[in-house]
DNA sequence: CGCAGCCGTTCGGATTCCGTGAGGAGCCGC
DNA sequence: GCGGCTCCTCACGGAATCCGAACGGCTGCG
């Protein structure tokens, strides 16, 4: 069990280090907003334990950037009380909220709460298909063609898309959707962005980019990622 | 999306269902620890607001009991702040703490974050009749025949043609409400589009298609899909 | 027996939709 | 300012889809 300790006090920081260490947690420690994003996507951690209060980024920015990757839980930690800054976090993506000062008790009461759920449902952010590794954690994509692994490179639109889709296996992706999920709602226009995305991805992705096996279309209604062939037989 | 209040104080109970159903949920009420198990069993609810101070049986006693069978996330209201009671709480299965009094606005946001994580388990209708079956989620049709199981194309209007019948089961559809439905409304000709894709849908679903047996016809009135009764099939 | 109404089916043209290439506008680091 | 990268508009060939029209089979009725 790895926790990812993102606070700027030293003296919490230390703190924290000690009771984690006792409870059995392997510690990392990230002392602003870049580095903690930097941690949560390197380290994989088991959990993420936020302070609001870091120089850099915002906590919610953190918590948001976080979730557009992750589903790590998120557990904060602030000085703020305020019921507004606790809704804004917990809206944005974190998944509990702690006021300092705190009963070490507690906390790792809530820990052990948070973690609990993902020990049971153990979920993989890689994904494989012909040849093509997509690991969600690390924003990152390998091809693997004649024996020789190569990273893909993938512009920013065009990982959106990409993960839209992998995020959603087997299922019909509405271009309504995509359009939603990859430029914000409001883009209504599908004046043909989605046809030239799912190009260029096919380019990089599919071994034969004019005859999709994974990246497929659904003539009228949208697009569809298959994994691949399942072990079941029919 | 519902929501079981376990609670015995008639006037917490009142405001937090006028809260809870300003916010869109549905409420389900429970006053002591036996009626609340029976109403976590029997009502399936997506979270359970449990107060730990019910006569009978104790708060403990309450969700260890609940996740015997259920993971239904539990969000524990209580009166007591001691650390001992929350780490009992937790550690018995409970989700998240809240000690009396508390903000309306973080009571709702931390319910809005635990029902978040099972919000994406949607259930997914899937009507299966004569060797062919219809994953309405996935907007997919797969048929079996001749032990081979084989995707169907369809196009946008026959899907949603389709969609139409197996959404009303052994029911008589109309002409005019398949207009409606599937060319929109103002299609009011019915110049003989119906009888086309019904043609085309039998093709590519019945196993006969000049003698269908789900996809039927009743004179002068419309259509009805029938699934009839499916044997266990490997 | 002839006929009319309804249904299922086939055929083909007009339209829409998809994939792809080329090129300009905006943004960022240097 | 400048080069590189990314995003988006526009245009074109090709394929698929939609839908109008027409033909044959069936049933009920006079």
């Amino acid at each position: 069990m790895k926790i990812l300790v993102a606070d700027d006090d030293p003296q919490i920081v230390a703190a924290l280090r000690i009771l984690l260490r006792a409870h059995g947690y392997d510690v990392v420690v990230a002392r602003d907003g870049a580095t903690a994003l930097d941690a949560a996507a390197h380290e994989h951690p088991d959990l993420v334990l936020l302070d609001l209060g870091m120089p850099g980024l915002s906590g919610v920015q953190v918590i948001r950037a976080i979730r557009g990757w992750s589903t790590v839980p998120i557990l904060v930690v602030s000085g703020r009380t305020e019921s507004y800054d606790k809704v804004a976090a917990l809206d944005t993506g974190a998944d509990d909220y702690v006021t300092k000062p705190f009963l070490a008790d507690e906390l790792t009461a809530r820990i052990r709460a948070l973690t609990r759920r993902n020990a049971s449902g153990t979920e993989e952010p890689v994904v494989l298909f012909g040849g093509v590794e997509v690991d969600l954690a690390r924003h990152r994509v390998t091809r693997t063609a004649d024996g020789a692994e190569t990273v893909v490179r993938l512009t920013p639109t065009e990982w959106a898309f990409l993960e839209v889709l992998v995020r959603n296996p087997d299922r019909l992706v509405t271009r309504q959707y995509l359009l939603d999920h990859v430029w914000g709602p409001g883009h209504a226009s599908d004046s043909g962005y989605l046809r030239l995305y799912m190009s260029q991805l096919r380019k990089k992705l599919e071994a034969t980019p004019s005859d999709p096996v994974h990246l497929l279309t659904d003539p009228g209604l949208g697009y569809r990622f298959v994994p691949g062939r399942e072990p079941a037989v029919g």
